[in-house]
RNA sequence: CGGGGCGUGGCGCAGUCUGGUAGCGCGCCUGCUUUGGGAGCAGGAAGUCCCCGGUUCAAAUCCGGGCGCCCCGACCA
């Protein structure tokens, strides 16, 4: 904790972050390069992203396994996009037990290989099929450049591995995965997504088709923030997944993989942080309210810290989750913005006034000031908690929306298209070549980021090359 | 890997040019006064000056060589 103010956000979009980081106490530099510390405060706040998606995940039939961390070096080898894609980032493991292993292991960097080598074993009929597991771990890509949770060495995520019968049911496992992550951002995260394909070239390796979901951060760059591939029979192949179907005839399965990592902390914090610090959606918060007391004399503090232990318990009994800051020696402005830089979407004061009113404060971190305060009834707290929170909720959705829109426009030309992508997406037709997307990537360092799921099926003219084009796609500058 | 910046109590920095008692702010500890938007005063603890070598009576400072971190670019969830 320190006293001094947080770099703007509208100076040093970077800075900001970077500060913001460390002093939320999310997370820590750690003492190998790229990786990071995740801290108590950070870890609360991936538990809370962690259940939110799981439930879902089980809604839908998936089940939760683990997979070994090292992998043979020559299982990456046995795809070869998959190969090609990941070599340069592998870390690899030279010696065990004092001496030098016969076979390198690598540390995963991802497990497609490691569970295609498993499915293999445990598929043989189409009875076995649909196999649909996820593992929650780490994983580590030797990065060139990092930023805590955008890029690190290692990361924390979800990996989801399913093998399916048929392209139509690993197809639709695919698509489902997608609208599971977009449901999550949207209703939990209250972050905006645009669900598409990605191209060709910002495929995964080894993936015939992947989707994904990209978010606008608040310097208007694009953030990557879940993926889902369909990995067709590439993964099969390779590995020799394969059942007997109705017929009697060996087929190989379809596979597919999916994944959210803890990046998507850097989208909550990018999206939704102001000046004073984070701004942390209710429903993932660690703690979506805490109790600032306030007294002078003794007796004031006897009264007060009854009234905020009673309200604390009635919040906790109602399943919130609370924290009543009973820390001494510090002021309670000091309070004020350490928890309003910790980002804690509703604060509660209560001090000898509102004790005689038989009321208490509110404060929205949504909104600074004076205007974000409302006086509420001590009785009947828990129901006006929930209304701030839903409103809360609904409110930095609705921000974060007007804010992606306003940054979104579609060029009418190039050079309209070139001033586009300094400020945020643009939304323009494209003709499928890969050429034209190297070369807007080479002249305006923005990449396509998806080709959105809703086309309208207008035609058009390619915003590079001017040819007939049937597809609208984002381009922007990403992370 | 290229370009730029930087390594000095926990954090942020000054001191380096021109060698000579290691300093400031914040934080931390103790006490008193404070507490409705980042409190005040007094006292206190805390530093292999990134590392190795060299020059010198004497090095944070000069010379040589390493290492690390941050920012900007090429690769990526």
């Amino acid at each position: 904790m320190s006293d001094q103010k947080l770099p703007p956000r509208s100076k040093d979009f970077s800075e900001w972050y970077n500060e913001l980081v460390i002093r939320s106490e999310l997370a820590d530099y750690a003492p190998v390069r790229g990786c990071m510390i995740v801290r108590p405060y950070g870890w609360a706040l991936w538990e809370n992203i962690q259940q939110s998606l799981d439930r879902r995940f089980k809604a839908t039939g998936h089940v939760n396994a683990a997979f070994p961390l090292l992998i043979p070096r020559s299982f990456i080898d046995k795809e070869r996009s998959h190969v090609e894609g990941f070599s340069p980032e592998l870390a690899v493991v030279t010696h065990g037990g004092g001496e030098e292993l016969e076979e390198p292991l690598v540390i995963r960097p991802t497990s497609e290989t490691i569970i295609g080598y498993a499915y293999s074993k445990w598929i043989q009929s189409y009875r076995d099929l649909p196999v649909l597991i996820n593992q929650w771990n780490s994983v580590m890509r030797w990065e060139m450049r990092t930023k805590l949770f955008l890029r690190t060495t290692e990361f924390f995520w979800q990996e989801g591995h399913t093998a399916h019968a048929t392209l139509k049911e690993a197809d639709i496992e695919t698509r489902q995965m997608l609208d599971i992550y977009q449901d999550f951002a949207v209703n939990d995260a209250a972050v905006p997504v645009i669900p598409g394909l990605k191209s060709e070239q910002e495929r995964f390796a080894g993936a015939d088709q992947t989707f994904s979901i990209e978010a606008m951060m608040g310097d208007g760059k694009a953030l990557q923030s879940g993926t889902s591939h369909n990995l067709g029979q590439n993964f099969a192949k390779a590995f020799d997944i394969r059942y007997l179907d109705q017929n009697g005839e060996l087929q190989y399965c379809w596979t597919t993989s999916w994944g959210l990592s803890t990046r998507f902390i850097g989208a909550i914090i990018m999206v939704h942080g102001d000046d004073q610090g984070l701004i942390l959606p209710p429903r993932l918060a660690p703690h979506q309210a805490v109790i600032v007391p306030i007294f002078k004399t003794d007796e004031e503090r006897t009264k007060v810290m009854l009234a905020a232990r009673k309200i604390r318990s009635e919040l906790v009994s109602s399943d919130f989750r609370v924290v009543l800051d009973e820390r001494e020696g510090v002021s309670p402005g000091f309070k004020f913005n350490d928890w309003e830089m910790r980002g804690v979407p509703l604060r509660i004061e209560i001090g000898p006034k509102d004790i005689a009113k038989e009321t208490v404060v509110l404060a929205r971190r949504d909104i600074p000031g004076r205007e974000g305060k409302s006086f509420v009834p001590q009785a009947g707290l828990p129901d006006s908690v929930r209304q701030a929170l839903n409103s809360i909720q609904g409110a930095l959705y609705e921000r974060a929306l007007k804010f992606r829109e306003d940054n979104t426009t579609a060029p009418e030309n190039y050079a309209a298209f070139k001033g586009a992508v300094e400020k945020g997406f643009a939304y323009s037709f494209w003709c499928g070549s890969a050429q034209c997307e190297k070369s807007i990537k080479e002249e305006t360092k923005a990449t396509l980021r998806c080709i959105p799921l809703d086309q309208t099926g207008d035609k058009g003219a390619c915003i590079y090359c001017g040819k007939p084009a049937e597809e609208k796609a984002y381009f922007a500058k990403a992370y």
